[in-house]
DNA sequence: AAATTTAACATACAGACTGTATGTATGTAA
DNA sequence: TTACATACATACAGTCTGTATGTTAAATTT
């Protein structure tokens, strides 16, 4: 049976993301061995080096079609109300309850900065989820929904929140309840910037 | 000339860990070599592993000084008000201003989950600044300052913002002027959780 | 259709680094 | 002063990443 090299080239590449994302998630960036993942895939570290240049191209690979998926979440929960201020609270809720997930959560949160270094990190996520609030408050600012305040701080500053938020949703026992409790922070939170 | 040995120990523990923190600072925890370390303080790797166990062992002793460092400032600032919204907004203001600092940022806010795992890094969060906040917003609550909101969530997320927020003033050009936005934005985060 | 090129790997090896086992000298306590 | 513990130094083994080179099959050119 013939395939072809684009063919052989995705599947390759898909099979390896899959595989890497699991270790690295369990394990975390420096103790995941790519040996171990290769072996996994039925490959070597040759095709590993062909298509990701290192390890740290493959963890920006990895974290490149996590960081969409979130984004996707957001997106199409935020878009199911017509509210801007309900808007906000869905897509902000979408993205802890994202970023909470198992096969999410150490690579976004944890290591991301620490392998790509902050700065790279950061660019990254304003290519994607943080673009989505940047935009969301944005749009709410010029049609007078919030208070005077400068809205790139704004969205570090809850970007921030959310981020923690996950982690601290993640290791707490009740996760249902922890998510409520900190929706109802999270609500109170945005009522400041309400304008009055 | 003889040593005791307590004044000899004493003096490389502290030699270690001074050169340790910029090591860490500059070059991050995972290209931080602990031969170069050592070669500085004129040491051998065999000192290091005596006193420290391993170089996640000397990584943790280093931040705990940066935790306590960092909460000594923010006790410091906080106690300089007596009125309790105050009391918060210059502990916050005080813990940003430390976080963003060289010798603290990278070990405390990036490496540190990355390295010691997110829970570890929380308890010993705990243990130091975090603690002030927590103690904090309790007793504001207690004395009727706050709406009702569940305490523990609301320590996180605050946390979680104070800590975005130093990572993005640090690489911002005029910083002076990224803390005012962000002090703005803080203010009135805070505006929402206070009683109305 | 044959020849050539190129993409997708596999293999072998070098270099860096951590951790451990062991040796040694000096201070300390009985 | 002798026995022991502490504070290291030294040597070595194991792991892991990255790179250089080889190989095979598909794609392209002639």
């Amino acid at each position: 049976m013939k395939v072809s090299k684009a063919q052989q080239r995705q599947e390759t590449i898909a099979k390896l993301l899959e595989i890497a994302r699991e270790h690295f998630s369990t394990q975390g960036y420096a103790h995941a061995a790519t040996e171990d993942m290769v072996k996994e895939a039925g490959l070597t570290r040759g095709a590993l080096y062909h298509h990701f240049g290192n390890k740290e191209g493959l963890f920006r690979a990895v974290l490149e079609s996590v960081q969409k998926e979130i984004a996707e979440q957001v997106e199409t929960e935020a878009a199911k109300s017509q509210d801007p201020w309900e808007q906000l609270l869905n897509g902000c809720r979408a993205f802890v309850t994202s970023a909470v997930e198992h096969r999410n959560r150490r690579i976004l949160l944890i290591d991301g900065p620490s392998v790509l270094g902050w700065e790279a990190w950061r660019k990254m996520d304003e290519e994607h989820s943080m673009q989505l609030l940047q935009a969301q408050l944005q749009s709410m600012a010029e049609q007078g929904y919030l208070a005077a305040v400068p809205i790139e701080a704004l969205t570090h500053l809850l970007s921030g929140a959310m981020n923690e938020a996950a982690l601290w949703i993640a290791q707490m026992p009740d996760q249902a309840h922890s998510l409520e409790q900190m929706t109802r922070a999270m609500t109170l939170m945005l009522e400041g910037y309400r304008v009055k």
